[in-house]
This record gives C-alpha cells, sequence and structure tokens, in this order.
DNA sequence: ATGTCATCTTTACAGTGTAAAGATTATGCG
DNA sequence: CGCATAATCTTTACACTGTAAAGATGACAT
C-alpha cells in the first residue's frame, strides 16, 4: 500500500491520481454516495484536503472518473449476461445482472445516474456509458431479428428503453426500499432471484415465446 | 405574505410550521433536492437557522412533511388518472400521470425516494405512499378480475411491481437526461407524450388487449 | 399578576468544497 | 553537471452547511 505520510514520502505521490479514484470508489462502497466526500477521499489516500482538485478540477471531477469505472463494470457484466441463451433468455439475464449490479454496488450505481454530480463532457464517461447501453441493444436486435447495421424501428427502440426502464425502476426501488413492504420477499437477494426473473417472465418472456 | 422580520413580528411567528413546509417545497421546486439547505428554508420564512429544528427535529423531519405532502399529490393524480376508460386505459393514464409528475416536480419526486433522508416512522408519510400505492393496486386489480377484498395472485403483483418499475425507471432516467442521447425526442413533453405511452402499448396495452 | 412553557434567537462548533498562494521535487535543456 | 521551469502537493483562508446548548421573549392559564 502506498500510504506513506508526507514526512517519510515527500510531495510527490506518484500515483496520486488512481489512488484517489480507488479511494473514492471505497468511501462510496463504505458509505454511500451521501457519506462521500472529498475531504475523506483525500485523507484515506494520505495527502491533503486541497490536492485532489489539482488532479480532477474538484469533486465532479474525480466522480465522473469513478461513475467511469463503474459503467464500464456494468457494461462488461451486461456483455458476459448477453453471451449465452436464446434471445429471450439473455434479455432476462441483462435484466437480472443490472439489478444485481445496483444492489451489489448501490454507491457507484447511484453516482452514475448523478447527471448534476458528474462532468458530461469527459470522452471516458461517454465511452462507458455506450458500451453499456451497446450491449443492452444487440439482445433487443436479435431478439427482433434486426441486422447490427440498420437502424431500430420504433418499436425495437420502445422495447429498449422499456426493458430498460423496468430494470432501472425495479433497481431504484429496491435500493429505496419501497419493494420490502409490499412484496413477501425479506432479502435483497429474494428480490433478484425471484421476483425480479418472474416480473420480466411476465412482462416479456411469456409473450415473446 | 407573513415575510415580517423579528423586529416588526416579535417571537412568535403564529403559522410558522406550516410556513416551513411551503418555504421548503419551493426552495425545492427552484434549486431541486441538491440545492435545498435547511437555513435557506429558514432565511425565506424570515426566521433564525435554527428554528426550524425546533418544529421538526431536523433538516430529515421538514423534509419528510414535505415528501408527505408530495405522495398525496401523487395519490391524488394517480387516483384522477385511474378514473375513466377501460382498465387498459387507465393503466396507461396512470403510467403517464406518474411520469408527469416526475419531470412536473423533480424535487419534491427525488425526496419522496431518497430513503436516507426521511424518517420512516412518521404516520403522516406511510399514509401517503399507502394511498398512491393503493390507486394503482386497483387498477391491476381490475386488470385481473379480481375483487377488492381477496389478496392479489402471483401474476398481479408481478405486474403491479412491474408497472411501476417501468414508469418509475423511466421517469429517472428521463430526469437523469439519460434518454435524451438515445431517443430523437427532443423535449421532455415529447418523451411523455410519444415515447412513454408507446412503450406502455408495446409493453401492456397491446397484450392485453 | 404571575409563573410556566412553547417559541424563537444567539452563539458556538465541527464539518464541507475550493480558491489562492507558498513549498517542494521532478524533469528537460544548456 | 547545473539550473530554470513546470508539475505536484501543502497551507491558509473563506463562505458555507447542520445542529447542539443556552438565552430571550411572549402567550396563556391559573
Amino acid at each position: 500500500m502506498n500510504e506513506k505520510k508526507t514526512a517519510e514520502r515527500g510531495y510527490h505521490h506518484g500515483d496520486l491520481r488512481d489512488a484517489l479514484i480507488r479511494a473514492a470508489d471505497e468511501l462510496l462502497a463504505e458509505r454511500g454516495l451521501e457519506g462521500f466526500t472529498l475531504r475523506e477521499t483525500a485523507r484515506r489516500a494520505g495527502v491533503s484536503p486541497a490536492a485532489p482538485s489539482h488532479h480532477f478540477g474538484g469533486t465532479a471531477g474525480l466522480l465522473t472518473e469513478v461513475a467511469a469505472l463503474g459503467w464500464a463494470e456494468l457494461a462488461r457484466r451486461l456483455a458476459i449476461a448477453g453471451d449465452t441463451g436464446s434471445t429471450a433468455e439473455r434479455l432476462k439475464a441483462q435484466g437480472v445482472a443490472y439489478v444485481r449490479f445496483a444492489v451489489e454496488f448501490p454507491g457507484r450505481f447511484h453516482l452514475m445516474f448523478r447527471h448534476d454530480m458528474l462532468l458530461h463532457d469527459q470522452p471516458s464517461l461517454d465511452r462507458a456509458t455506450g458500451e453499456a447501453w451497446n450491449a443492452l441493444e444487440r439482445t433487443v436486435r436479435a431478439l427482433r431479428g434486426q441486422k447490427e447495421g440498420e437502424e431500430l424501428d420504433a418499436e425495437g427502440e420502445a422495447m429498449l428503453i422499456g426493458i430498460w426502464s423496468t430494470a432501472h425502476g425495479f433497481a431504484h426501488l429496491t435500493l429505496d426500499k419501497k419493494l420490502s413492504r409490499m412484496a413477501e420477499c425479506g432479502s435483497d437477494t429474494d428480490m433478484l432471484d425471484t421476483l425480479f426473473p418472474s416480473i420480466i417472465d411476465t412482462l416479456w418472456v411469456k409473450r415473446l415465446g
């Protein structure tokens, strides 16, 4: 670990940029987005409160990099989930993977959608977001028997945004503990493993054959 | 308006509790949830920074009352939307009403689901939340031809949480500007009036009617 | 009228993000 | 090698935040 204090380390950390991103991500995992502070991140990296601003311009700059990592990880999982099985099974697997990601990393997940906290001129963020989106689009395209090249038709677009909205809404409602009161499922894993798949079935699979 | 300064008003406001709730709601409407501060709310009500804590215990207590009002307003709109038309049309109308509420009052909407910002032992909040929920449940029950008394069956519950998740996710994605990049719809009203209804159609109406 | 109690203010404290200026070290160039 | 320059990090300072504690005020019942 690179946790030396200033006295023994000197002024130059050597890998501060990455160390700050890691520290921020860990802090997010421990305390959630609302427990995040820039100063605590700096503390964990063993530097002064103003050090992060030099590398990222400010809080938003640092969080944008963390969000980009989150999107990349989500894209990776969606790609894996959309890799095997029938198209209907893939769609369900991707939905489950989406919600699972949100439940496993609530801090990252919330951050990724906080438009007011991120810098949207950052190419790293845009690219990672696009990849996650494409993973879903590929499955819908396959479901509708459309080639990679041609533009998705209106109903395909409705399906794409529809499935995303469903998974996204379910994830948010789960994290905000709005479902625990009405569904007799106890834990969050119950929700993920039984309730959500049954919703996808009811909404999609049963009707697509 | 009850905006007199301390000098001319004296110590007792007379209606401070309600005035603070109104001021908080307006501040939420103007600057969003992230722009909200307790001190600014107090400033607008013309009282000292510590005055609100006496009535609400702290920030969470005040916001809980505002959230309860938000839930009540949402419940009112859902009840109206679920009042006329076929069951399928009612379901669509309630979905649209849900998203419209979110787009019209982003601050309220975000607050209502911020589990970490609200006091959940407050009966006013619980009651208002339950009413909104019931408005949706009534429609799903009608859709499945079930009486008011009997318990909703598994598929009905899946539909209920499914439609809610879809509307909720779509609302969030819209507010976080995640849909504008891919759908060729320009404004948020476009999303509401054309894109979202088409999603509901694709997901529900076409297959139930 | 008088004491009690709710209401609001004042004061204070530990936090926060970040701008500005200073200290230190790496690095490229003669 | 010697040295200017630039990059990196620290220090200091400021305007905020929420809220706890203690003091001031006035309404109200006895």
